[in-house]
DNA sequence: AGTATCTAATACTTCTCAGTATCTCATACT
DNA sequence: AGTATGAGATACTGAGAAGTATTAGATACT
């Protein structure tokens, strides 16, 4: 016999409710991760900013470094796409450059509960090899995919990558990590595009100047 | 009149005995929040790992954050001045090259218990801006130092800085933070001398092989 | 010598929080 | 309709930790 459920606009199937209190609870996990840090984010805090109780979260997570884990797989996916979608090669590699570089100090900044987070992870996953490892494999995955847009726009702009592709990937997002907490600790010493600077002249792309410029002066500073 | 005081070897005066004392709970606190992470590590333990009690704590210091302080202090005075000074402008740029970031990796491979301190430590600035502006002259100072080595070596090695001091400072330390949190996250993905390869890049100076490498090949993975 | 002072030990308070046990009530099934 | 199921609420437990009050005992001062 073949079971028809009705369905009235806001009465939902329970499988449905319990998605929906699951996207719940994960967004607003989101939040206070990002608010408050790894450790000082409590369970209780998260059930209330999703308008609900810590019991809704046991019933659907198994631990807090589960809920951890289960907000970090679905941020991850979207993180690195937004940056790589919008390479265009009808630009000039310095346009380019430019754009990407400022793109990613500009998002790390607005978004800088989102690095804090990913700081503390990064510090938690190095106290916890088996949690390390289920991060792993959609790390080397957003460096695939980093990897992928330079090799294949590479011949776009009419440059070749000087190191190998996933190398050059790993370069890349280092640095702009690094450069992220350079200016997370002195936001005034860390020009903005010294992201792309760097990176040019990693292409053997000299400076717009071709001589050298003094190391004070009307530049900002 | 004049106090002569009485010493026997190891009859110390209240002074000295404070003083070490508070350099025992330093140097303790530093191995815990090494070991435990900045919000793991319980003033309990660190008081324990002294051979002391929570009463010496409190009775040199004001707060956890501010024994946190204290450690750092302390600590951020020799970090970059070790691999500064082994500076040797005899050498070629390459070997040179290779060698700063060699140690720079290898050394935070094996004090990792402080990579991972240090990001805990950065995300909590995030968080708490007075205690990052706490830092930010010290951090400054570590920045001033490697610029410092980089400007008066760079003639010795025959070659000229890419970009001002001060910049080629950040964009170097940024580099080697994030490859250490890139080697942390994936120790086999990340080659011992990419590094180096990256800088000298950056100098201007092509990799050893005149041609491209294969992305793939004999290489380790 | 006798007293005051201050370091560090002891013991306690207060609080936060992850995790659990239990219960309720809406949904699903028969 | 009546019963079974399970999502989520409520209330609790126990651990652990920061910070405090008090005290003991050694050192310094007179």
């Amino acid at each position: 016999m073949i079971t028809q459920t009705v369905r009235v606009a806001d009465r939902l199937t329970r499988e449905e409710k319990k998605a929906q209190t699951r996207a719940r609870l994960m967004e607003a996990a989101a939040a206070v991760f990002a608010r408050r840090g790894l450790a000082a984010a409590s369970l209780d805090e998260i059930a209330e900013e999703a308008g609900l109780t810590k019991g809704a979260i046991y019933s659907n997570f198994a631990s807090k470094e589960d809920l951890v884990l289960a907000v970090l797989d679905e941020a991850g996916r979207e993180r690195i796409h937004d940056i790589t979608a919008d390479v265009d090669a009808s630009r000039t590699v310095d346009e380019e450059a430019r754009r990407a570089g400022a793109q990613f100090m500009a998002s790390t900044q607005e978004e800088l509960p989102l690095l804090l987070l990913a700081l503390e992870l990064t510090a938690y996953s190095g106290r916890n090899p088996e949690f390390r490892d289920r991060q792993i494999d959609r790390h080397r995955e957003s460096l695939r995919e980093i990897a992928d847009v330079m090799e294949a726009s590479a011949p776009d702009f009419g440059i070749e990558l000087p190191l190998p592709p996933r190398q050059m990937a790993i370069v890349l997002n280092a640095l702009g990590i690094g450069l992220s907490i350079e200016k997370l600790l002195d936001p005034e010493g860390v020009p903005d595009d010294l992201f792309a600077t760097a990176i040019m002249l990693m292409y053997g792309i000299r400076g717009r100047e071709p001589d050298r410029q003094p190391s004070s002066g009307t530049a900002p500073s």
